[in-house]
RNA sequence: GCGCCCGUAGCUCAAUGGAUAGAGCUACCGGUUUCUACCCGGUCGGUUGGGGGUUCGAGUCCCUCCGGGCGCACCA
């Protein structure tokens, strides 16, 4: 770890991160079972938590009532033995019990001090960690039919799932992003007809798609391509669908771009078809011996793996199913060499989620860590409490669009990624518009603001805090305490986030932390007065404020959302 | 009928089995001759839908009931 070789090859101070912390206790359980002789199962990780209340300390953990039944010993008992090994340790100010058996455990000054040192070394990758490292990670989502705009349950999850990615990255993951385009079946025949019979003054099919963009495609369309009213009705629906595919395709694709969605990779369910997956899917199902016939049609025996009920890949009359490309799809994924492919779909979908599970399990997989599906739960808008369900552009659904035009992308991105996926969700315009406290974004944003602020016009007064002494324990306020606290919290965040494939943490994370910078701010003066000399207090303050600067940056940077230096 | 998700303050929502369940908004009270007040402090607000259970400890896990959303194709 940084810190560790800094205070060997410096003479620095020795920091104290949550890490090192963890570290430490686990050390101080091996010397306390090998020396008494206790049998314990020493976890991989000591869980630590910053407890809510600060006469707790700067640290807790509950370890010593995680173990005592194994190690044989009260949990009282075996905390004791615990803190007094750790009130050894340089760093360590003090480790009391409380309460059952919790340890609190408080840093000294300078130990803690020494975070902001790390952070600002460690720059852009502060907060980054090795916990997927190996992992190689397929997350598709979205995966819309190319018949129309993206609505809102599109953004929900271009805004989570782009997050998602980022923050595997973060915690080390290999990641690749894609989209399944939804380009077979009859919902393209009916998408072609639609924009013909709008071309050809014709009122759109029953089952058609009747928004206002099918319009304007149809007049694109025949201003580029007036030969297509020459050709026949079959050849010209043909003709309308594909040249109306590709336009609308781009604007799903320039649209995302837009929105800082970037796709590693676009595949087609006709590709998949044409470059002879499908048969090599089906091939790989039936070596594994779960296919079988019946009435005629060929089927996937998912009820071996928890599926409800069989699932049909080749109809009677001799056509694949929409199945039978999921299900070719899913080793195509695992042969392009992904251990991992992460669905993202909505809750409308969620009757997949077995089905999807049982294929990879069909396929000889472990469907337990080879898939994995998550489900987000449905968007709703309003506008000061009266739900928002017409578009501009397509009728009556909202789209990308709409919402970005309304908000702008950073406070969509933001406020739809604030929340946990798998709860439903009602935002109001009004409020994610409006540049105050009650608006999330813009309250991280302006601390990012507020401390660049604070660091311009350290340079405007000359002061180079970066290559001027650092003196940690000059770091000795309660808000001073509780902004490194918090910035310390950040890998295990990030950590977290990615494991549990949920980056609300990293946006909840990053308000709190806000809000410390806010209190630090208003209680601790961070650069001279008038004539002031600059005292290592203030140098020290400076080195807080660029560590929380990066570390706020780092956060918004993971969410896909801008961290301005002014506002 | 079967299955999945949800139910937490008036509203929108947090809380990885841990200590007194937290934020923001709303209402009211206060703070800046000083680095960005888009900020900070305070007051009011709860039987975590109901009832059982598991354990040192449950908003969190299990069972059951109530309420809401969604899904149950040889459609895509």
């Amino acid at each position: 770890m940084h810190e560790g070789k800094y205070a060997l090859s410096t003479g620095y101070a020795a920091g104290v991160t949550p890490e090192e912390l963890s570290e430490q206790v686990r050390g101080a359980l091996s010397d306390l079972a090998r020396s008494q002789g206790l049998t314990v199962d020493i976890p991989e990780v000591v869980h630590l938590e910053r407890p809510r209340n600060r006469d707790h300390g700067d640290y807790a953990t509950n370890i010593a009532m995680a173990l005592a039944k194994s190690a044989g010993l009260s949990p009282r008992d075996l905390a004791e033995a615990l803190c007094a090994v750790l009130s050894q340790w340089p760093g360590i100010e003090s480790a009391s019990v409380a309460g059952p058996g919790f340890i609190n455990i408080r840093l000294d000054t300078a130990a803690q001090g020494e975070l902001a040192r790390t952070i600002v070394s460690a720059g852009e990758h502060y907060g980054h960690g090795t916990l997927l490292a190996g992992q190689v990670i397929n997350v598709e989502f979205i995966s819309a039919n190319p018949t129309g705009p993206l609505h809102l349950g599109h953004t929900r999850w271009a805004a989570i799932g782009d997050a998602i990615a980022r923050v595997l990255a973060a915690a080390g993951a290999t990641v690749a992003k894609e989209f399944y385009i939804n380009d077979r079946g009859v919902q393209m025949d009916r998408f072609g007809a639609s924009v013909m019979a709008v071309a050809q003054g014709k009122p759109v099919p029953e089952d058609g798609y009747h928004g206002g963009y099918i319009t304007d495609l149809a007049a694109a369309i025949s201003a580029q391509h007036p030969e297509f009213a020459l050709l026949d009705d079959a050849e010209q629906v043909s003709a309308y669908r594909e040249a109306a595919y590709e336009l609308q395709l781009a604007q799903q694709q320039q649209v995302l771009e837009l929105f800082r969605t970037h796709f590693d990779v676009w595949y087609s369910e006709r590709s998949l078809h044409e470059s002879g997956a499908v048969p090599a899917g089906l091939q790989r199902l039936r070596e594994q011996g779960h296919v079988f016939e019946l009435d005629g049609a060929l089927w996937l025996r998912t009820t071996d793996f928890g599926d409800d009920k069989d699932r049909v890949l080749i109809k009677a009359d001799g056509e694949y199913t929409y199945f039978a490309s999921d299900t070719a799809y899913y080793v195509d994924k695992r042969n392009r060499g992904f251990d991992r492919a992460i669905y993202l779909l909505g809750a409308d979908h969620h009757g997949y989620v077995n089905r999807l599970r049982a294929v990879a399990a069909c396929a000889g997989d472990d469907m337990d860590a080879n898939v994995e599906v998550l489900i987000g739960q449905l968007v709703k808008i309003t506008r000061a409490g009266e739900e928002v369900k017409l578009s501009k552009r397509a009728g009556n659904i909202v789209t990308l669009e709409d919402l970005v035009d309304e908000v702008g992308v950073d406070a969509a991105r933001y406020s739809l990624i604030r929340y946990p996926a798998d709860s439903p969700l009602t935002l109001d315009l009004e409020v994610i518009t409006q540049h105050t406290s009650d608006n999330p974004v813009f309250y991280v944003q302006y601390a990012h603001a507020r401390v660049c602020s604070v660091l311009r016009n350290a340079q405007d007064l000359h002061i180079d805090w970066r290559s001027a002494d650092f003196e940690p324990a000059a770091l000795s306020t309660e808000q001073e305490s509780a902004l490194l606290g918090a910035l310390g919290q950040f890998p295990r965040i990030v950590a977290g986030a990615a494991e549990l494939r949920e980056p609300h943490r990293i946006a909840r994370y990053l308000e709190r932390t806000a809000t410390a910078y806010h209190r630090f701010y208003d209680n601790c003066r961070v650069l001279p007065r008038g004539d002031e000399p600059v005292t290592e207090e203030h140098l020290a303050r400076l080195w807080l404020c660029a560590a929380t600067r990066q570390t706020i940056a780092n956060g918004l940077q993971l969410l896909g959302v801008h961290a301005p230096e002014r506002m």
